[in-house]
DNA sequence: TGCGGCTATTG
DNA sequence: CACAATAGCCGCAG
């Protein structure tokens, strides 16, 4: 369907170019009609690239068209029409272009994310597009070119430019196929005709990916999935670009109410904030046998100090601390102090200064898929919040929360990628611990421990007796695991369900020097890998609820304002509460049958149409009032 | 100044 | 303290 494939063609139309250029103001009107003249038709991949104060490159059907920006306003001019006539997924680099589009004022429905799908094809972290490029085209990353070289004199040389048959300077491809160093580190940017040049590029990668996607999974049935996944794994880091721009609705005067009853009101300068800290540590240092010169900040001295008072432990952890708390005055002052300690450092006034902006919105940066095992991570303390604080994230006036966390994801997404029917047949419960304790024969706390036991690798402890139980009762997602947990433990990269490359690392010779070290650090590699498959695969079907909540929901005003690795939150028009909330649980339906059904021609793959996953939602006004 | 260790918080 | 993460402070090596 997308007729793009012969884009590597890419005839420039330098003519029509230079009277697109000149007719700016009447471009947007026109500019649908060019693309359907072309042979662009609804939903399909059309490459965008901006470079903000220069221009906008457009690039589909094999033809690509650059035109000058004078603004925000005349850029979002363009793309709202190309999106309102075609509804195009637009295709990009990274979602650094969704951040520019954005920033115009501009929302778009579909996308495909280059760097995003980077990271699903090969693993890994780095997504930058000389490395995406060179490995769509098997060209060693040791072989990409690298800008501005020092040379013995420590003279910067441009090779690009000096080098001999290095063809067109303003080809972004060269001779060699990697993409020329001066362009990546940005000089596409530099005039309207290189930013298309830069979309037809971005155009040709995606084509790349999308081939290697439906190419390399052993079923048809997987490449479907790996191809939606894909899909999904790109629309989230749009709306990862969003919630970065969007932010956290925060009462900050509630806030500051929290924080006060941890640290005291707010102090008015750091000669205020010394005098309060001190105050707090003296209340510890004045209890008998601690001393005034101890440095609570200092491990080993507080180690040695409650060693001074009778307890001796092998380090100074809160969870050993805190069964100590009722009969020891000073570990209790202590854990009191260390809470507050952690509140002023981390989550204290100085954060609410720094993150919240004046529109009582907190931000942090967002990534799709940083977590090794392709999860989404958040900066700016937004995915670590100590509970008491979320008393202070409150619905803006007219809108409400609605909040929607999955429950038992984890053990739910084992059964539907094992393909252990017995285990999905436990999935029919609101709580599939249950079905799953009464078939071990142990108490659903048993069950429980044993289930996360099997998914987290552990072997030792309680665990033991019940991991045999569940050998016997569900050796389908058992043997699932224990596959990955060799694949790992041997060194060799494995694959979540969605197609995810999970890379595996070299153990180091340090480790190797001595085989207790080494078997330690295969065992635990092990653990990852079995892990990760589990935490991979769960991570895909949320962010795929995720995107599919954004897009049935922008109509009526709804913005997902907070990803929670199993949670959602979303502030929405008061209105619209009830709305919403039934389709959070209609997304959730949609989205696990897309994400686990891609198979309909019986293929071998474990396709789980009987895994049933279920979401608790709640309208409220705070994140607090939320039930636990 | 960079890095590993220790600590706390979240799912 | 099993799996994943962000983020702070401390001591120590360079």
């Amino acid at each position: 369907r997308n007729r793009s494939d012969d884009v590597s063609e890419s005839p420039l139309d330098s003519r029509l170019d230079s009277r697109l250029d000149s007719l700016s103001d009447s471009l947007p009107e026109l500019l649908p009609g060019l693309l359907v003249g072309a042979g662009v038709i609804r939903g399909d991949f059309v490459a965008l690239s901006i470079s903000p104060g220069v221009g906008l490159g457009i690039a589909a059907a094999g033809k690509r068209w650059s035109f000058k920006t004078v603004g925000p306003s005349d850029l979002a001019a363009h793309v709202e029409r190309i999106e309102e006539a075609l509804r195009p997924r637009w295709t990009w680099w990274s979602n650094e272009t969704a951040a520019s589009l954005i920033a115009a004022g501009v929302r778009v429905a579909m996308c495909w994310d280059v760097a995003a799908v980077h990271r699903l094809l090969f693993g890994g972290w780095r997504n930058e597009p000389a490395r995406v490029w060179a490995s769509l085209h098997e060209l060693p990353l040791s072989s990409i070119p690298a800008m501005g070289q020092l040379d013995l004199l420590g003279l910067a040389r441009d090779w690009s430019e000096t080098d001999e048959g290095d063809g067109d300077l303003e080809n972004p491809i060269r001779p060699d196929s990697h993409l020329r160093p001066d362009w990546v580190s940005g000089g596409w940017a530099s005039t309207p005709d290189r930013v298309a040049k830069w979309a037809d590029a971005a155009m040709q990668a995606a084509i790349l990916q999308r081939q290697r996607l439906m190419a390399r999974p052993a079923t048809e049935a997987s490449a479907l999935r790996s191809d939606a996944i894909a899909r999904s794994e790109s629309v989230a880091e749009l709306l990862c670009a969003e919630l970065a721009a969007d932010g956290l609705p925060i009462d900050i005067s509630r806030a500051d109410e929290i924080i006060a009853t941890f640290l005291g009101p707010r102090p008015l300068n750091s000669q205020q904030a010394a005098v309060a800290r001190n105050a707090r540590d003296d209340v510890v240092r004045s209890l008998p046998g601690v001393g005034a010169s101890t440095d609570l900040r200092n491990p080993t001295q507080v180690r040695s100090m409650l060693n001074r008072v009778g307890v001796d432990l092998p380090d100074t952890r809160k969870w050993r601390l805190e069964q100590l708390r009722e009969s020891n005055a000073v570990v209790d002052a202590l854990l009191t102090w260390r809470k507050a300690e952690r509140i002023e450092t981390t989550f204290g006034y100085a954060w609410l200064d720094q993150h919240v902006g004046d529109d009582r919105r907190l931000r942090g940066a967002w990534s799709g898929s940083d977590g090794a095992a392709g999860r989404m991570t958040a900066q700016a303390g937004l995915h670590n919040m100590p509970a008491e604080l979320r008393g202070a994230v409150a619905a803006e006036p007219g809108y409400v929360f609605v909040r929607a966390d999955l429950g038992q994801i984890e053990p739910r997404v084992l059964a539907a990628v094992s393909g252990d029917e017995l285990l999905a047949a436990a999935t029919a419960a609101d709580d599939m611990y249950a079905p799953v304790a009464a078939r071990l024969g142990v108490e659903r706390a048993v069950a429980k421990v044993a289930v996360l036991a099997a998914m987290y690798g552990q072997t030792s402890g309680a665990a033991g007796q019940a991991l045999r139980g569940m050998e016997n009762s569900y050796p389908v997602a058992m043997q699932y695991l224990r596959r990955a947990d060799e694949t790992g433990r041997a060194g060799i990269d494995v694959f979540t369900f969605g197609g995810r490359r999970i890379r595996m690392w070299q153990i180091g010779d340090d480790a190797a020097a001595v085989p207790d070290d080494e078997r330690a650090a295969m065992a635990a590699r092990g653990r990852f890998a079995r892990n990760a498959v589990v935490q991979g695969a769960a991570a895909e079907l949320f962010k795929a609820w995720a995107v599919t909540v954004r897009a049935r929901s922008m109509s009526i005003g709804a913005r997902i304002v907070l990803c929670l690795h199993d949670e959602l939150l979303v502030h929405v028009p008061a209105e619209h509460g009830a709305a919403m909330a039934t389709l959070l649980d209609n997304c959730l339906n949609e989205a696990a049958w897309r994400w686990s059904h891609a198979d309909t021609a019986g293929q071998d793959d474990a396709v789980a149409t009987t895994v049933r996953f279920v979401a608790d939602v709640s309208v409220i006004e705070r994140w607090s009032d939320a039930k636990p």
